[in-house]
DNA sequence: TTGTAAGCGTTATCAC
DNA sequence: GTGATAACGCTTACAA
């Protein structure tokens, strides 16, 4: 036996297997439970791991077994000191929650999530995310970190999930919600049930998957139920609480008759919105009715409580999780595509009336939700 | 030369080698930059590189150099279908954009951040965090994850840094902002400047040492000052906002006297007592003032914008993770503990005016800095 | 039931 | 400059 290799005062299996008076064999076997250990032999290693404080080295665990547990998630995070106005980032809580979703799925399938991002270092300027790809067994790319054409060749080496995706991509799993759905039953709320005709949807980044088809579905259902939808340049935004209240102050300053119903596409934005129509003088809902999307915590404490589309942000990342840990466990996938329902919270800003509840809080089914949509909630929380 | 040994479709640093016609070594020494190449053959590799799409497998990597070069953050992560009261999660904003500041910070060192919960599965249970530990060089542990005497054993494995801590460990280093310093700022602004005399304090959970902090110091300036602060028992919440949303309605049915001003342990309670009070039919601040900390982005966009203290929360992650680099690195530290300053934000919900500004923002530097305090900021992201 | 030894994919120390 | 080759700490046949 090589006796203990290790100068550092970090023990070994070697060190374990010494105090033990026993093989390394034999120590990995009491840990890994593999084999009939004789008790009295078991007893011995456990004393001495637990003397030791002996925990095996994750590197050498992933080497030998080909598999290190550990699935990397990528988004964006920039540090803010160029620009003082990002202090608020590009739709914080939203990849915030999908962390939380992804570490906890993780978590209980024995994973572990490696943080990533794109953007600052080297990540994202060599080719295949720099070195990290090969910190991890699996890869989880949110909304918009690498380009379309950039997917293929980091999923030739590791399994790779897109999460708010826009679910083109030949060589990935896509996971995201059903935005679709969602702006249907808003507009639906906002022109049939209210009467409003007039609107403007307040979009996040343009590029992002999702704001584009929260955008385009929310246009199209206002135009076909009969209302109208102003230009989207005009109201372009950034995600952010200061863009929305920017992009609404200057159509504020604009005379001519302004929307009925403002929709952004999060809840950051209609936070925005509502400060800058309160600062202009203007009450919602009574004079403007607003409405966001995601349903953030705060939502429901603002005043007015907001209307917007709950969207299972936790769901998502645990969904991310869940197929790759299922590729990399070799289950098959039923599909190249998950999609997530989403829920129509009806509170104050856009005109009804509060519920008897401390949070008024109305959940319609989501009706239109895409071909092959089960609730992956079920599925992942089992 | 054992040729190519593995099956699966990755590429290891023997492929390159045949492909380049080169010994591992030297692909080896290309890669990493050691010693001189003729540049003949460095492109030979390097082409080769390309080809396969090779990137290093880390935890061979890790195994070889005694450095994984991955840093765990530890953090509470419940999953909530349990508690549907819960949603909102315990100090959400905070460790999250602590875990931004972390992440961010371990990019540029070229490390990775592994996010690891506490109380869902294995870890915690077993001693020193399960095996997790072996998946790591060092570990951040955020506010309450784990009990005093736990630390020492872990921290013997790997250095920790606890984040939010007490800062009474003498196995790991803490680092922590001035929680006394800006109670201090904000009882003076209250007491002195508003002539405010009766308040209240709305706290996080109580055994988090960021919520005694800050306690106890704003209970104790506010008493010097010649004001007074309700009993802490019955204003307890839990850092949420409907947590503190009922605590301030149960005070509320209370017919005695209510106080002038509720100050609370973080933003988010304070959006929740804002609530409370609007659905009371009381009027922020006319009737009662009311103050946060944290200052989350939202804050700036309530009605009234919401009065609190600013706490560095990004560069608390960064700053942990500076910390543990460095040990790493064998560089010496300089301090067990490391305190980051605050500031006090003054907006209308304390009763001052709005500013000129759109979001109206007084910043006082914060005297009463602990004792070795320097600002980790400029350390950290010189 | 237990021990021996051959990998796992790197890095680094020797030689040449 | 470059090539063998020995670690690194673990798992897992294969023997015994």
């Amino acid at each position: 036996m090589p006796a203990q290799r290790t100068a550092e005062g970090v023990p070994t299996i070697y060190h374990v297997a010494t105090a033990a008076g026993v093989s390394i064999a034999t120590v990995s076997r009491v840990l890994n439970g593999h084999a009939k250990i004789r008790p009295a032999t078991e007893e011995r290693v456990l004393a001495a791991v637990r003397e030791l404080g002996y925990v095996p080295n994750a590197a050498a665990q992933g080497l030998s077994k080909g598999l290190k547990r550990i699935l990397g998630l990528v988004f964006a995070n920039p540090w803010w000191h160029d620009d003082p106005l990002s202090i608020e980032e590009t739709n914080l809580l939203f990849a915030d929650t999908v962390i939380r979703g992804a570490q906890w799925n993780a978590d209980r399938h024995g994973y572990s999530l490696l943080l990533l991002s794109s953007g600052v270092t080297r990540i994202g300027h060599g080719a295949l995310f720099g070195d990290v790809i090969g910190k991890v067994d699996g890869l989880v790319l949110l909304d918009r970190v690498v380009r379309q054409e950039r997917v293929a060749p980091i999923a030739k080496r590791v399994p790779v999930v897109l999460l708010a995706g826009s679910g083109r991509s030949r060589s990935a799993v896509t996971v995201r919600v059903d935005n679709a759905g969602a702006m249907w039953l808003l507009a639906e709320h906002l022109v049939l049930h209210h009467g409003m005709r007039r609107t403007a949807f307040v979009g996040g980044l343009p590029d992002s998957p999702d704001n584009l088809a929260r955008l385009e579905a929310f246009e199209r259902a206002v135009r076909e139920l009969g209302g109208t939808c102003e230009p989207a340049e005009r109201w372009s935004a950034d995600w952010t609480s200061p863009g929305a209240a920017r992009v609404v102050r200057r159509r504020l300053e604009d005379k001519r008759r302004q929307p009925e119903a403002i929709v952004c596409a999060n809840d950051q934005m209609a936070i925005g919105a509502m400060h800058a129509l309160a600062t202009a003088g203007l009450r919602v809902p009574d004079d403007v009715a607003v409405a966001g999307f995601d349903d953030i915590p705060v939502s429901a404490y603002l005043s007015p409580p907001l209307t917007t589309i709950r969207q299972p942000m936790r769901e998502l990342g645990a969904a991310a999780v869940e197929s790759l840990v299922k590729r990399l466990e070799g289950v098959a996938l039923d599909s190249r595509e998950v999609v997530l329902p989403t829920k129509l919270i009806v509170r104050e800003s856009c005109g009804c009336q509060a519920g008897a509840s401390e949070v008024g809080e109305a959940t319609l089914p989501s009706r239109m939700l895409a071909d092959g949509a089960r609730s992956a909630l079920s599925e992942t929380v089992a």
